[in-house]
DNA sequence: ATTCGTTTTAAACAAGTGTTTAAAACATTT
DNA sequence: AAATGTTTTAAACACTTGTTTAAAACGAAT
C-alpha cells in the first residue's frame, strides 16, 4: 500500500510535470516512466491509460488552483474589496503555475467536449453569485449600467492572457524571468484600478 | 506551371485548415493528402517535410491576418481614432479567424524560439510609434501617466482573449455562434470606453 | 516521334506509438 | 513455511507516423 502511492505519485508528478511543459500529443508514456524511473506498464497498470492519466491529471491541476478563487467570487465580501483579492490571488497563483493558462486553452482547443464535461471547469469562470452581486450594486446606484458577463470576462482578460503570451513579451521587451514576475505584480494595481474607473456611474 | 500552384495550393488549403482545427500533431500527412486527394509524397516534393509546410503556413496565416493591423498602430491617427479602428479591425479579423488566437499560442508555447525567429511575429504586438503617441500624450497633459507596455497589453489581451477561451463562453452561457458573435461586437465599445476612461488624466 | 524535365504514383522503409501479456519479485496473511 | 494477493518486469504486439524510393505518367521542345 505505501509503495503503491508511491509509484503511483511518481507517475503522476512526472507526467504532470512533462504535460504542461510540452503537451500531451508531445509526451509519450516511455518518457513519462523514465522520467518517474519506473516500468513503461506500470502506467497503464495504475491508470489503465495514457488518457486517463491525462483527464486525472487535468481535474488535479485545475482543482487544486481553483476552488479557492472560486470561494473568493462567491464570498460575501463587498466588491471593491473582492475584485482586489480575486485579482491579486489570481495573480499569485499564475506566477507559481505559469504554465497553467496555456495548457487550458490548449486542452480547451483539443477537446472542448471532454474539458467542459469535467466539473472542475465550473471553478473556471464566472459564477451566478457574483453576476447578482454586480446587479444588486447598479439597483443601489452603486455602479453604472454594466454586462456583468462581459465584466467578469474583461477582468479575467486581464489577468491571465499576459501568460499565455509570456514568451513574446519577454521577447519583445528582453525581460528576464524576474522582471517578467515584476511586469506582472505591477498589473496587480493596474486592472484593480482599470476596473474601478469603468465602474464608477 | 498551373497544375504546379494548383496541386500546391491544395496542400496549402487542406493543410491550413487541418492545422487549425486540429493542430500540428493531431494532424497527419495522410489526412493532409486525403482532404488535398493527393498522393502523400507530394507533400514531401513540394515543402521537403510536414515542419516546412507548418513553418509555411504559419507565415502566410499570421502575415495575411495581421500586417494591416500593425499598419494601423503606425499610422497617424489621432489616439481615440487610432484605439477604436484597431479594436474593430483587429475583432473584425478574429470574427472572420477564430481559431487563430488558439493556434498562436499553441505554436508559442510548443516551439517559442521558432515562431518569434520568424519575422511576422513583428506584426502581433506592440510598436515603438505607438508607445512614443503614449508617452507623447502624457507630455502634453493629454493622458494621465501609463506604463504604455501595460496599457498595450490591456488592449491586447481584451481584444483577443475571449476567442482563446470561446468554447467556455459559448458553454456556460449557452451561446450559439451568432450570439458569441453579437457579444464580441458588443466589446468593440466596452473596450474603447474602458481604455478611455482609463486613459483621462 | 523522341527526348527531356517535371509531376504523380504505389510501395516500402525505419522508427516510434500506446497497450498487452505472462512470468517474476515482492509483501502479507494464514 | 506455504499460500495468497499485489506490484514490478521484460518482451512483444499491432498500429501509425513522416519520409524515401524507383518507376510511371505527363507535357513541352526538338
Amino acid at each position: 500500500m505505501g509503495k503503491k502511492q508511491n509509484t503511483q505519485e511518481k507517475i503522476l508528478d512526472s507526467a504532470t510535470e512533462l504535460f504542461l511543459e510540452k503537451g500531451y500529443d508531445r509526451t509519450s508514456v516511455r518518457e513519462i516512466a523514465s522520467k518517474a524511473k519506473i516500468n513503461i506498464s506500470l502506467m497503464n497498470y495504475y491508470f489503465r491509460s495514457k488518457e486517463m492519466l491525462f483527464e486525472t491529471i487535468i481535474n488535479l491541476l485545475i482543482g487544486k488552483t481553483s476552488v479557492s478563487l472560486k470561494e473568493i467570487l462567491d464570498s460575501d465580501l463587498e466588491l471593491n474589496k473582492k475584485i482586489e483579492l480575486y485579482i491579486s490571488e489570481y495573480i499569485n497563483m499564475l506566477i507559481s503555475n505559469p504554465l497553467l493558462i496555456a495548457f487550458v486553452i490548449a486542452v480547451l482547443n483539443r477537446n472542448p467536449e471532454k474539458l467542459l464535461s469535467l466539473k472542475v471547469t465550473d471553478n473556471l469562470y464566472n459564477t451566478d453569485v457574483f453576476t447578482k452581486q454586480l446587479e444588486e450594486e447598479y439597483n443601489h446606484g452603486k455602479i453604472r449600467k454594466i454586462n456583468p458577463e462581459q465584466f467578469y470576462l474583461n477582468m479575467l482578460s486581464l489577468i491571465t492572457f499576459p501568460f499565455a503570451i509570456k514568451h513574446i513579451i519577454n521577447d519583445k521587451n528582453k525581460f528576464s524571468n524576474k522582471d517578467f514576475k515584476a511586469f506582472i505584480i505591477d498589473r496587480k494595481e493596474i486592472i484593480y484600478n482599470m476596473l474601478m474607473c469603468y465602474l464608477k456611474p
